[in-house]
DNA sequence: CGAATTAGTTTTCAATCTGAACTATATGCG
DNA sequence: CGCATATAGTTCAGATTGAAAACTAATTCG
């Protein structure tokens, strides 16, 4: 019998507890603080509101912040004067003179945008172009060019790049920078050259799923402020999704969770392109819903324009084709939200632009299989739509910025 | 925009960072280094052992065993000669003078043991009765006099005990210590009296889920040893789960994850208890097995072996019955693991004594709907049957105080 | 028996937080 | 205007802690 194993958490050894690692911890809490506090009382905080939220002195705050302003993380914005009695705070914020890169290849476009510190989008561009089946060198150097340029416009609004984030719609290696498979474009196995997009940035660029990136960009900026558990539905090409779980990105034991594509609906569905059968994204991938709806061949955006005119104007097979969808999505987030206890949906992607109708039908249908689980109330649309995923890869490096502080504190 | 909200990790903030905590720390990684230890070099790590372990310093570990040694958590087990040269170090151990209790309340029968803190079972004892329909506080008076009995017999052996956990089939709120709803049990909304069960112990008792413990009872003394990451499915009168992702249970937001009886198997299946329709329990439950198979009722464990008697005649009734469970069994794993990106399944409860007969099935099953993911080599079926809730909630008790020895340690 | 080797302890030192005293800058009232 | 009061922020002594190095202890090898 071995009850010890893992009696500590598991993974690898946190690095052993020195004295010094009392202060990162502290430099973490002093940032998140500042952070959390603009939204809160809507108010830059000073040291001494720090000091209050954090429970540290008020000589450890000015110690830690003065640190932060010197590594450029945090900046003063001058006297904050509330009419109250007493020498006025100075308000503190994240540096608006540094910033992240978020970026996305997808099947019909790229794009890439620079976030300051504080969470705002200060320059983005898409390029339309076709990637399907493309050499991943040729697309990866189009990105660095459309990067080079927004991080150019950057330079000129005098933000220095710290580090950025890529989403790309397949199965990737955060750790290795490697896409494992990504069907849409035709990709396997393919290491990325990520360092090459943003040489100068000292946190470097880092993979991650599509559908993750987008289920964060949600959460980060937009049903997440209400949710802090859900399930993200992201309808592309295939249905991918992401599991959002205590307001953090539950990624599962390898970084591959999330994918409710392929959750079986229909015992006796059609085969998958999984090498499965009846899984969701037989009912609810686009190829699924557009040849279901008799919608013709084309771009994924024109059949998408095409569909909501035929629901607009009550056309009954593309209103069954949805209606099917709808139905089967809500079997997929029922059994999702029995086993993992969740309480909302948040539908994105393609299904941004079909909320009006599909959203009722996961609806009807939650209540048939998961009554009393996910109200109607906790079924939401995103819309943020296509820019989610860049979002959530520019919030994933604003958020390692913030968590690891100490690596960009020059040396003292 | 907010990309600020919760860039430290959402939860209640952490204790302020003072120097003391990074000796809390620093206690917990000693202590942890003992715990995995013995399993790893099957022998008695010595204070250098230790330091090379966690990577702190000798002079530190001395000194940090030292208080572990006051507290009573640590001993030494005399000096380990191994025949080297220099020095014999002196071994230490988890104290087997301290121990946790691990109890259950299921619906035929209640049990209680003491498990030491080095994990090996001091004394276990177990009463056969019928607690459907029972009022808690009667069911909880008999399982306090089974408690005081094997923690008599404990204090005999030397044993003192810290704390405990008790396992309870049914949705339960870990922190207020209440029974939101056992249905076998007929219990609903009830806030047991938990300290009563062990007033001395400094940690008090905690209550879990079942089928959570039986998952953790796994992980630490049955499979838990091969795999890092699986869906534990334990059958009872419902269909139980629980979720490991590294070597840690995954109990979602509010604590009720793995509820994988209720996941959607079949969307035109019949109505569940739970209101819903087409849910594995439906299949895979007790009551629709025993009646798909043809036995006549009578108590749990005599149709067990009445069906495990057909199933050896080769019984077409009762194969058919096991047949349509493993696979549906198998449809609902294929989504799990697909959707949390797990690797394993271990089959529990009752389902142990149908192993040889349900793994096959569940294997087709998953080859046909999730092939590649879990492979049959990885489709487990528990050793530990009745006993594993009790392990995990023994075992749970344990963990905590190994997560928190400052709690106990002497004033100094 | 002495050299070599490994275990564990003692001592000194640097990092860091706390708490209290102190300085700085505002408001409010006579 | 001037002084009491209040709040913000800084400085400095004191306590806790782990690292590093010197030191003591116990064993094996030749």
């Amino acid at each position: 019998m071995s009850l010890e194993k893992d009696a500590d958490g598991g993974g690898p050894r946190p690095a052993p507890g020195r004295v010094e690692d009392v202060r990162r911890g502290n430099l973490v809490r002093v940032l998140a603080a500042i952070a959390r506090a603009r939204t809160d009382p809507q108010r830059y905080p000073t040291r001494a509101d720090l000091a209050s939220l954090t429970g540290l002195t008020k000589a450890s705050v000015s110690s830690l912040v003065a640190e932060l302003a010197d590594s450029g993380l945090v900046m003063e914005s001058g006297a904050t004067r509330d009419g109250e009695r007493g020498r006025p705070g100075v308000g503190l914020e994240l540096s608006t003179r540094r910033g992240v890169v978020g970026m996305e290849i997808n099947v019909d476009y790229i794009s890439a945008g620079v976030l300051d510190l504080g969470g705002t989008l200060r320059t983005h561009r898409t390029l339309e172009c076709g990637n399907r089946g493309q050499p991943p060198g040729s697309v990866m150097a189009r990105l660095a060019g459309l990067v080079s340029e927004v991080a150019a416009e950057a330079s000129l609004a005098g933000i220095e790049i710290l580090g950025g984030g890529l989403a790309v719609p397949g199965l990737v290696d955060t750790a290795s920078g490697t896409v494992a498979s990504a069907p849409n474009l035709h990709w396997q196995g393919v290491a990325l050259e990520l360092d090459a997009l943003l040489p100068a940035a000292p946190l470097g660029t880092v993979l991650h799923n599509e559908a993750n990136c987008a289920a964060l960009g949600e959460l980060w900026y937009g049903h997440g402020l209400d949710f802090r558990d859900y399930l993200f539905v992201s309808g592309e090409v295939g249905v991918g999704g992401g599991l959002v779980i205590g307001s953090r990105l539950f990624s599962g034991p390898h970084g591959q969770a999330g994918e409710v594509g392929h959750v079986v609906v229909e015992p006796s569905g059609p085969a998958c392109s999984c090498s499965g059968r009846g899984c969701l994204e037989t009912f609810a991938g686009q190829e699924a819903i557009f040849s279901a709806a008799g919608i013709p061949p084309g771009t994924a955006s024109a059949r998408l324009s095409h569909l909501a005119e035929r629901l607009d104007a009550g056309d009954a097979a593309a209103t069954a084709a949805i209606e099917r969808a709808g139905h089967y999505l809500g079997i997929a987030a029922a059994s999702t939200a029995r086993l993992m206890n969740l309480s909302a949906v948040v539908l994105g992607g393609h299904f941004t632009r079909m909320g009006p109708w599909i959203a009722p039908a996961v609806v009807r249908s939650l209540a048939d299989y998961a009554p009393g689980v996910v109200s109607p109330a906790r079924v939401a649309v995103s819309e943020l739509g296509q820019s989610a995923a860049l979002l959530g890869a520019a919030g994933s490096a604003l958020r390692s910025v913030l968590a690891s502080p100490y690596s960009l504190t020059p040396a003292r």
